[in-house]
DNA sequence: CAAGATTTACTTGTGCACAATTATGTTAGC
DNA sequence: GCTAACATAATTGTGCACAAGTAAATCTTG
């Protein structure tokens, strides 16, 4: 009696039953997926989402940055270093605000877009998803993020 | 007209226009959603998922554990000694093959059990997604890591 | 305009995460 | 039985990722 109470009790703790652990293990291979191809433009995957920002607005505030891939100076700080000392962008404090540190792709960057526009079919591929799946896929994961940054107010 | 065509040929590579992204922040968020209530178990989400896995088996080897996590033990290793150390696991090579890890969940480990019972609805709550979403993208993820795990040999 | 609050960014510390290398025990083939 | 292959795990090195604390510029408000 015990035994089976607990089976139920505990059901929702089994690896097998949780929604988190395959999104997370997803996460983590898909960046795994990326890695060889990144690996040819000498870009991490985290380096490569902010040069996606990069190619479509030129340039762009740091904070506006952080914003949008939904990551803090911590972790940002160091990859615009790495990403300036490449080449790749330009870092340069704002002059109405001296807080500002605003970024500038370079031409070296701009070069970067034409090695990557190979890329994204590739890693869909790998996926093996149907386009109805893939857009199912990104509902779902942007409904998610969106609810839990409402909750941390 | 170039810019036209450009637009065409960069639009995979916008940020709003891919799957992975929010695959990745929606993932990383909820691991930090995790982070108040894990706290209170002295737990990282990765240990929280060691743990899981020992409160289901009760004893593993470290060879299964890293199968089932996706983790290697670059990663795995340190996360198990930090657990030995805090007492919930004991780590301990095999008598009949000594390159053998196995891992057994400790009396301290078990008590961890009923403390994390109450974790699980209230992260679902807070990704607020309906049970049909959370079965949708249960079987997604799992398809896209099957499909992904399959490519790489 | 001066003091305090706010914004922006950096720094520090801890813990993943993974590739590549190394170490050691086990098994297989001769 | 000995050596080569293999399996298991640990180590090393690099780069996120985030919390907490710090610093400096700007804004607000009395």
């Amino acid at each position: 009696m015990k035994n089976q109470n607990d089976g139920i009790r505990y059901d929702a703790l089994k690896l097998g039953n949780q929604v988190c652990f395959p999104l997370y293990a997803c996460s983590k291979e898909l960046v795994r997926q990326y890695g060889p191809y990144l690996k040819e433009l000498n870009l991490t995957y985290t380096q490569y989402i902010v040069m996606m920002v990069m190619w479509e607005k030129e340039t762009v505030s740091s904070r506006e940055l952080a914003e949008c891939l939904h990551l803090d100076y911590g972790t940002l700080t160091p990859v615009l270093k790495r990403l300036d000392q490449a080449g790749y962008i330009r870092r340069e404090r704002s002059a109405e605000d001296e807080r500002l540190l605003t970024l500038t792709v370079t031409k070296e960057g701009k070069k970067l877009r034409e090695k990557a526009v190979s890329i994204p079919p590739c890693i869909a591929e790998c996926m093996g998803l149907s386009a109805e799946e893939f857009r199912t896929l990104y509902v779902l994961t942007y409904k998610a993020l969106r609810n839990m940054e409402s909750k941390d107010n």
